[in-house]
DNA sequence: GGGAAATGCGTAAGCGTTTACAAAGGAGAT
DNA sequence: ATCTCCTTTGTAAACGCTTACGCATTTCCC
């Protein structure tokens, strides 16, 4: 069932069914109306592949997320996603993974599929290594690429983050005001975003003159965190004697275990241990007392991300990097 | 930059890149290696629409999603793209939001862009007036169609689901048996298996001769699921005087709402009031008590709806419903 | 060394659309 | 009736790839 059978049927000619399938107004009503009869009668769906060979542009996006079963990057990619279509995009998703090698594929098959922008999530995208970022230079020769909490300062590339640094800095410091002499910092990602959390939390010890000590700072390896692994984790931490009266987190997931191992510790929240988590998903009003965590302003990093594109693709200027604040959304835990 | 300029550079024909692109063996060594070179040194990507003219097959699977901010279907869409990944099948992914013409509408697009095959997750899919499944018969008649959490009787439609009826049966027959006496039903969505958990309610208290009051069964009606709305909803429920001693959910999310309820209620866990979930998403661990759930085997279902559509579409007999037991997992909140 | 079979490669005909260009038809002005 | 202009429609050439078919070259076996 294609063109020319519709084409057929409506006693036109392709050129009249394709007309009426872009919505040209050289058509006259009356041939409009029996062509989309034929269509409808015989549902008939136009192949994509063919009208993507003839388009300059198939409004479609695509999406990189490197794990959607990620709480945090499935929310974004549920706001991405509803914005981009309430414009007319459709989107495109790609779960790569997390490898270097995945995700450049992951960009390079959705180049394939002749997207018109990009929308990378999440900040495992840069790289440390220069050299590893061929693949996004490549991919910004192309279409506009606009990235979701990283920075990557190139032409063609739109950044919207959050000032995390910043962020944590402020929750880290707010520890120190109420009094909190040992704060433990524990995360997981290494990516753009992880390092700039790190980075926040050293240069807030630093500003009141406090020593960083490196037996504080744990980076939680596994690539899934569950809640019973890292109260596990912090409950062996606690065995080798690490003594903390704090524990900042760079997920609130991380915050959830922090909360498991001070009750099988024995240790009241907040008197005798403050947490603080990161994101300010679900998970900390599920917990008890309620967590303290850093909100993100991940709508509004969406929403940002989606203009941007938008304004890009139809030619406009839009800013190269968008930094937002985050918010310290304080709560029981502290 | 196309197959020309490649087989240009390369000096050869169109139809030997083609066949190193397609890694066909009748290419000599020599002949491949230098081609690859020049492949590589321009950073071709071959483009998908026009490939998919030409190919039979796209090896690419539709994954259809009602919304991905949801966090037991983010779970399930990251299982099926790995291992359709895994076993190299790429994936579209269309969140079509829950409306009607929403969902047909995703299932006409991924038709339209030639997919091997889709998987419906979340029962959302299947409609209760059967006229409102037109879009469902139609697309099967396509391509192979696997629904997750839902059952059709269709020839080309495969349905993998978990026994949510019975499962939920079990649940109630369990607060049953530790002494409950009214059991208030909370869910959520008045799909397929949203019905088929509250026929197991029903039937679970039929079987023991307990009359089924219509005011201990809620449908929490937002379309957002947030804890203190949930939390509110049941203070007001308790407000207008309706009594319960357990409360049973379609979903993890609305446990924890309970939770929470019960403890600005002054209400005791599970002494007082025993909550019991479903899903058995990490939200069950961050409660405290930890909230018993309902696991309907998320991670085992999607590895079959993957194996049922690798099945179909290599031509091989596959099974057109399969049922899987859900498994209570108790915890502190019982 | 001759013929058959295998190998490596090129030519050209699709695949189902879009769209520039041309043509046809009708309305209005003269 | 003729001419112009506008609207509506059709024709045909892309778009970038796959692949059947055919030709040339090499390999193999008696």
């Amino acid at each position: 069932m294609n063109i020319y059978d519709i084409s057929e049927k409506a006693g036109v000619s392709i050129a009249t069914v394709s007309r009426v399938l872009n919505g040209s107004d050289r058509v006259s009503e009356k041939t409009r109306q029996k062509v989309l009869a034929v269509m409808r009668q015989q549902s008939y769906v136009p192949n994509a592949f063919a009208r993507g060979l003839g388009l300059k542009s198939m409004k479609t996006i695509g999406l990189l997320c490197p794990d959607a079963s990620d709480v945090y990057l499935a929310q974004a990619l549920s706001y991405l996603e509803r914005e981009f279509r309430e414009n007319g995009y459709d989107c495109l998703l790609s779960c790569t993974g997390k490898a270097l090698e995945d995700r450049a594929k992951g960009v390079e098959l959705l180049l394939g599929k002749h997207v018109d922008g990009m929308v990378l999530m999440g900040s495992t995208f840069v790289e440390e290594k220069e050299a590893d970022n061929e693949y996004l230079r490549n991919a910004a020769k192309q279409v506009p690429l606009v990235l979701l909490n990283a920075s990557y300062p190139l032409d063609n590339i739109y950044c919207v983050l959050c000032d995390d640094m910043h962020a944590t800095m402020d929750a880290t410091l707010f520890l120190l005001d109420t009094g909190r002499k040992n704060i433990l910092y524990l995360y997981h990602n290494r990516n753009y975003s992880g390092k700039k959390k790190l980075d926040g939390y050293c240069e807030a010890l630093k500003s009141r003159g406090i020593p960083v000590q490196p037996e504080l700072i744990h980076n939680f390896q596994k690539d899934k965190m569950s809640v019973p692994d890292v109260r596990d984790y912090l409950m062996m931490l606690d065995k080798q004697g690490i003594r903390f009266d704090a524990v900042l987190t760079s997920e609130d997931i991380l915050g959830v275990g922090a909360a498991k191992y001070a009750r099988i510790a024995h240790r009241n929240i907040p008197e005798n241990l403050a947490i603080i988590g990161y994101n300010n998903l679900h998970f900390c009003l599920c917990c008890e007392p309620e967590l303290t965590s850093v909100d993100n302003k991940l709508e509004t990093l969406c929403h940002h991300c989606v203009s941007t594109m938008l304004s890009v693709l139809s030619g406009e200027e839009a800013p190269r990097k968008m930094v937002f604040s985050g918010e310290l959304v304080k709560r029981g835990s502290t």
